[in-house]
DNA sequence: GGCGCAGGAGAACGATCGTTCATAACCAGA
DNA sequence: TCTGGTTATGAACGATCGTTCTCCTGCGCC
């Protein structure tokens, strides 16, 4: 596996029948058309089973749209802790480490990126929350990394919140405009990235 | 007028009767519900007209979106453009007046800003066209300043365009999760984001 | 062999969608 | 005062929506 090669699947094979196909068409309709653009029967179509039979793995098209969002949060979430709990003996090395975790969910995964910013608002109630939380605590992750290497005064920005805010904003975006066959890989991308947000932290040289 | 008073409307009132009302009530409607998410009932409703009145201003639901992202697009780059021309003896200078003025539009027409960057995926054709012909011309009235600044020696940032991109990700980021209520005024907020924005591009202190 | 259940299909339901139509009120200019 | 265009309305159209209902198939398990 190389620079170019595709990722592993966010929606892996599962043991019920249809469960990913469906998954998979969703993720493609809603990012092809938006929540409300996308109907059950583009999805149906594009998983290749019927209508109704949709509702035997999912009660309804928002429950579809939440096990979707679930997944891609989880994973970003997932991937960002782990990078940031990495062995690193400086703050700046573990947010180049997330900021490139982060990236390299964008990249891998970028319509379930996409998604994840832009149908969130459609979500409500309980599976609501459960996306926010998840997306807050990969927020909390970058903040709390900045807010150590101002301590350690490795970062001399003001407002680590709104200093790491920006980062993630910048982060998201990419998913709104990255090209698999444009001027960077994935990894270049991640790396540039990564020093955007270490000069954006005025981060001591 | 202060830091916290409302901004001048980016709709005003027009010579046709129900023009602006419905242009506005079809701006929160989307902002709410978003472009497939919203009927043209909901519109009617708001702007206090029938449904079928609305079809004597514009030919269709996709047309009044057309015309609010022209407005919104058109008026962000306005504000952009006049302040990367003022009286300016470096690029520094330059920069933190065109951030400053970019931010101002998000503030000042914040659901206008949410709704230029999420709905314009919604426009297809001609319509389509000029939004992003405007959208492409604010970004590069950004490229052109870093561009020059790297030139001049001020920036020392390696990809001008990339940087450029980052910028405005930021700032149109700001219109997901900027109220009026928080810590910092308008003023505040687009001195403090167009520090992040010199940040990043190295600047020489 | 019969039972039960998960997976699958087509048809249909009521609701809502964007749009059109016929028609009426209004109002400035001849 | 008549007239022609603008603004307005409620009703209706065909299409499509999310969801449900009924029924069928295949298959592991006592």
């Amino acid at each position: 596996m190389n620079d170019r090669s595709p990722a592993p699947e966010l929606i892996a094979p599962s043991t019920r029948g249809n469960e990913s196909a469906i998954l998979n068409a969703a993720l493609d309709a809603f990012g092809e058309q938006g929540f409300n653009g996308a109907s059950m029967r583009d999805i149906a179509r594009g998983a290749r089973t019927s209508l109704s039979n949709l509702y035997n793995y999912f009660p309804s098209k928002s429950e579809l749209l939440a096990e979707l969002l679930r997944r891609a949060n989880d994973e970003q979430l997932a991937r960002t802790r782990h990078a940031a709990n990495a062995e690193a003996t400086t703050a700046a090395e573990r947010l180049r480490a997330a900021v490139k975790a982060y990236v390299g969910f964008v990249v891998d995964h970028q319509v379930a990126a996409l998604v994840a910013i832009s149908e969130i608002r459609y979500l409500a109630g309980k599976n609501r929350e459960h996306v926010v939380e998840a997306r807050d605590q990969t927020q909390a992750i970058f903040e709390e990394i900045v807010a150590d290497g101002v301590s350690a005064g490795e970062f001399t920005t003001p407002y680590p919140g709104d200093a790491a805010r920006n980062i993630t904003a910048m982060c998201s975006a990419i998913s709104t405009w990255y090209r698999p066959e444009g001027r960077l890989s994935k990894t270049q991308l991640a790396e540039e990235q990564s020093r955007y947000a270490l000069a954006l932290l005025e981060a001591r040289p």
